[in-house]
DNA sequence: TTGACTTTCCAAAACGTTTCGGATGCACTG
DNA sequence: CAGTGCATCCGAAACGTTTTGGAAAGTCAA
């Protein structure tokens, strides 16, 4: 069934070779050959055997992302959207891009040893990045290119993109505070993720530019429950927050949820802000005001920092930080 | 860098084919040179090249599935814990599960074929199936083993896997009825997807087996955009209806903003149960009823299935529809 | 007619692994 | 000592492609 070029030189009459670099477009065929060759390989749907191909051509022509399973980051909406945009830009240069499933760090590791040991992918996308990433450590003793999506503590020596979380939780803090909010809390993502990290930092920042006080933090799961469980007992603290800065958005529809348990109204009692603005957010209630990367292509950004670091280029030429744009919506009124 | 089966011989004194033998535990190498050759490739970190192990074994070990980028069936979330529970499975039969997002029919055709007809995966995992498939009908030509993730139009032919939505929605609607709703209308998704058809027909089975008349009825993208839509118009019909059951929890939560826009209090005014039971409608505002596929454990059942027909089973004896389960939350109260 | 050049094609090697069919040496039997 | 059987190892072929280094035939100028 699986049809091949030994098969297709002998129904033509012609060399394996030449078969090959017809289909190849090499200039050494004749032109009505190359279309004879073509018109055949079309007809029994010839597809070129990829195992063989990458022997040969000792590269695999895929880049390859792990997708680790537990939350984090952005839901998957809008990460997989920006994904299939980096794959459609790479798919223009002949790569596939593969996502691999993985449950826990010690199957990501092995998994990236069988992907960067084992020849199946050129290069890779390293998502969820931690400030300590045992992956980018890894791939970066083995030479191999990737990009990060997310910084690492050693993001000046590799390729990385990434919003710049830490500036917008900045404004967003400012913007509380000028609204009139003295005490604006943060629940946080684990400290280990760098988006969490530098968000972190944005707060501090914020509240140390408007002479604000310490507030109070709360470390959670970046899930809906973290945020609820986090307001819960924020809620429940001496100087209750008037204003509440979310991670992530899945933590801020938690935190609404707890919001309306105590009978507070978000955005008139509270003040709650979220980042990412995934599409279910605008249709909390009341609207949830968020932030996101202003780039509407950072898949495809994505997609050209590997293609140019297969092509060799210096690491350090390609490191993106895109900016926040806040996406105010109904959560962050001023305090009553 | 890459180190292969000839190095590791030349540094133990072995033949490539003791080597090899070795690796993969046959029983005529001496156990002293089995560990001896382990003990060199644990060492230098040694994976055989899985191009070439697949070209000379004539399989890839991997199991491919398409991510279409459209909206759909149920969100990411849900989705991809299914497929990392399935890769789990499948890794402990050496198979490598590969997902490969694709923009449009065309394209993810396209991969299809690359998939198929290059090699490069040994079974398929389709998802998103529509009615009349064209995915399946490509499959099933060329012979290789594949399970649908929801039925098609000749689902007795092949393997496939799926909530019963069907029951799920004839039994949501016969729920409302109980509690003395009369007009139960229904947020449909697309109906050439599988899935939005039978709960489409589950809800009318359920109307007619309680008498009820021909309800209103509104097609919508499977979004909380579509859902948002399809409720502001249809509380803005003659007849408007005191029940709403959605095709999916995103258009349920676009339902419960359109309500709420409207001065209506969801499982009061008017009930809305959706189905998926997506994290975040527990945290919607009233927690919104819906319903699940109650296995806990799809994807490893689905892994179960795909190794069933890699080992030649017959897909006719490889056909499951698992129940669904409600789950009542705030949103399905009596009509006022 | 000869030589140089061009056009078009091809044989064979190589990529790294698995596997078939022995080969070698040794112990044991009769 | 010949014969048998076993334990351990290995050479070589094969998987399907790409690519190197020509070969053969035709064209053209001198």
């Amino acid at each position: 069934m699986m049809s091949n070029l030994k098969q297709l030189a002998q129904t033509l009459g012609l060399s394996i070779t030449t078969v090959s670099r017809a289909l190849d477009g090499y200039s050494d065929v004749a032109v009505v050959t190359r279309e004879r060759v073509r018109a055949a390989a079309h007809a029994i749907n010839y597809r070129p055997n990829s195992a063989a191909r990458s022997l040969r051509r000792r590269k695999a022509e895929t880049v390859a992302v792990t997708l680790p399973m537990e939350p984090g980051r952005f839901g998957p909406p809008v990460f997989l959207n920006m994904l299939a945009a980096c794959s459609q830009r790479l798919a223009e240069e002949g790569l596939d891009l593969m996502l691999l499933p993985t449950a826990g760090r010690a199957a990501e590791m092995e998994t990236y040893r069988r992907l960067v040991d084992g020849g199946r992918a050129d290069a890779i996308i390293v998502v969820r990045t931690r400030l300590e990433d045992e992956r980018v450590a890894f791939l970066k003793e083995r030479a191999i290119p990737f990009v990060t999506h997310g910084r690492t503590a050693r993001a000046h020596e590799h390729a990385f993109i990434d919003g710049d979380g830490e500036a917008g939780f900045r404004e967003a803090t400012r913007l509380l505070a000028s609204l009139g909010h003295r005490r604006i809390a943060h629940i946080s993502a684990p400290q280990d993720l760098t988006f969490a990290h530098l968000r972190r930092i944005g707060w501090h920042a914020g509240l140390a530019h408007e002479n604000l006080p310490e507030a109070l933090e709360c470390a959670a799961r970046p899930t809906e429950i973290g945020g609820y469980e986090a307001t819960r007992w924020l809620l429940q603290q001496p100087s209750r927050p008037t204003g509440l800065l979310c991670a992530t958005d899945s933590i801020a529809i938690g935190a609404l949820s707890a919001l309306k348990e105590c009978g507070l109204v978000a955005g008139r009692d509270v003040a709650v802000i979220g980042h990412d603005n995934l599409p279910s957010a605008a249709f909390t209630d009341p609207p949830l005001s968020t932030m996101e990367i202003a780039a509407p292509d950072v898949g495809c950004q994505l997609a050209e920092m590997l293609i140019a670091r297969l092509g060799g280029r210096d690491p350090r030429d390609l490191q993106t930080i895109l900016p926040v744009r806040q996406v105010p919506r109904a959560t962050h009124g001023r305090p009553n």
